[in-house]
DNA sequence: TTACACCTTGACGTAACGTAAGGCTCAAGG
DNA sequence: CCTTGAGCCTTACGTTACGTCAAGGTGTAA
């Protein structure tokens, strides 16, 4: 049986090029070259590949694997063996650089934990920035400027896991509003649940806590359009008053 | 501090080259070319080159590096978790390269086993061929057709092993031969102690032992040109008529 | 005959430098 | 001032085992 580059290429699936390459310097030349410059191998070729692959795939160079089947008194369990020791050199290697990406990951990991932290206390600072520019005058007219200035303390002090645990519960709120709306009725269970979810929502920002304090923050959810709209935008059309009515309620108690 | 090409790659552990090399990649530029067009790098090069060296110890191509190092938020964590899972496959198929090259060493052992035992028993055919040759008619006359056939039998019938035993046997007699002669007293300890084990030995070639067998053989050590010089070649001059004269007293006794 | 698969050689690209070759520059010593 | 040796420059090939065009010839079935 004889076979042309593609034929043999198949068979023993690897492409035309390497069989080509392996004529170039000489590992597997063809049997014959017909006249047109085909390369016909026959069955010697088609063993002797075998063989290159054989020891191809234990990662032998073609250059030794050359001496090796040419050679026919090549010392192949010698050759074997130095390959072996470059494979465990190499191996060691390897488990070192696996060892000291590892170290570099969670070292990484602690930098992007502090990079996120970092930013987390530019974006507290850029926060009451802007609460201080967009409500401070009223807010501090109602509150007192003590109450303000403690909520902004205490958000400063905050640490990014107690952030997220008010924001998520603000986030809770809005949810939870939307559905109570439902109800059409702020004494309803669902709304007055929703009131207390706030008053603790609320607690978190200030110091101390009253009733009076918590139904005036309520109106002025419904009096200043800026609260208005949130609510409105979060959880629905007439959300602010709702939830001032359910506060109401809720205080009244 | 200012730098040349040398300098820095003293400093760094790198080559000339390489710094070249990450010239001309766009990897690491020098501060600037002097007029005779000598690079000439500075500290913010030199702590560069570190950052660059450090990821190039993890194994990771330049042009990992050069994003890395060149795009502030580029993600680092990502890039050495995708590194991290490249390097462990690239150790998983390590492990089976070697665990394939030892599998073919053990093979490729037994081969050598295999291939030493067939070149042994060709030499065993090739020695009883010999010593027919050599030595065939007049131990064949003085023994019998018998002993003879036997010892051949026990040869092609030995292991590699009970050879090289034998063979050490025969080895230590020698030695032990020359030492002896230094008394110069065939009936000397030292002697008597050569002749036991040369008896010793004969008894691993003959399936009967005798006394006058035994000292014909030594007679034949003289008589024999060829056992003569063999003796006298590996123990000394004499050697051959040494034994004999110990020997024929340890027969005697 | 024509289309299409298959063949050829030649040559560039790969990754990260090592290693000349051929020529210019710098600093120090005579 | 000149020389000398060390150091710098660019250019370019070599390394490994092919992958991937590109340009052009060949084989075969419809």
């Amino acid at each position: 049986m004889e076979y042309t580059v593609q034929k043999l290429a198949q068979m023993a699936g690897v492409s035309g090029r390497t069989l080509r390459y392996y004529d170039e310097i000489g590992l597997l030349k063809p049997a014959r070259v017909n006249s047109s410059g085909y390369r016909i191998y026959s069955q010697k070729e088609v063993n002797k590949l075998q063989h290159i692959l054989f020891y191809r795939e234990l990662g032998l160079n073609l250059d030794t694997i050359q001496k090796l089947i040419s050679t026919p008194d090549f010392d192949r369990y010698e050759t074997l063996k130095d390959h072996h020791t470059k494979l465990l050199r190499k191996r060691a290697k390897l488990d070192k650089l696996i060892e000291n990406v590892e170290k570099t990951m969670d070292s990484e990991k602690g930098r992007i934990v502090m990079t996120d932290k970092e930013k987390f206390e530019g974006f507290k600072d850029k926060m009451i920035e802007e609460n201080e520019k967009k409500y401070g005058k009223e807010i501090r007219k109602k509150y007192g400027d003590d109450t303000v200035n403690r909520s902004n303390q205490k958000l400063k002090g905050m640490s990014q896991e107690d952030y997220q645990l008010v924001e998520s519960l603000g986030q809770d709120i809005l949810t939870k509003l939307e559905k109570a709306m439902e109800t059409g009725d702020p004494e309803s269970n669902e709304a007055q649940e929703v009131a207390a979810m706030h008053k603790q929502w609320l607690t978190y920002w200030w110091e101390s806590y009253s009733k009076e304090a918590h139904a005036g923050l309520a109106q002025m959810y419904v009096d200043d359009d800026r609260f208005t709209k949130y609510y409105d935008d979060k959880s629905g059309k007439g959300a602010a008053e709702f939830l001032r009515d359910a506060i109401v309620s809720y205080t009244s108690k």
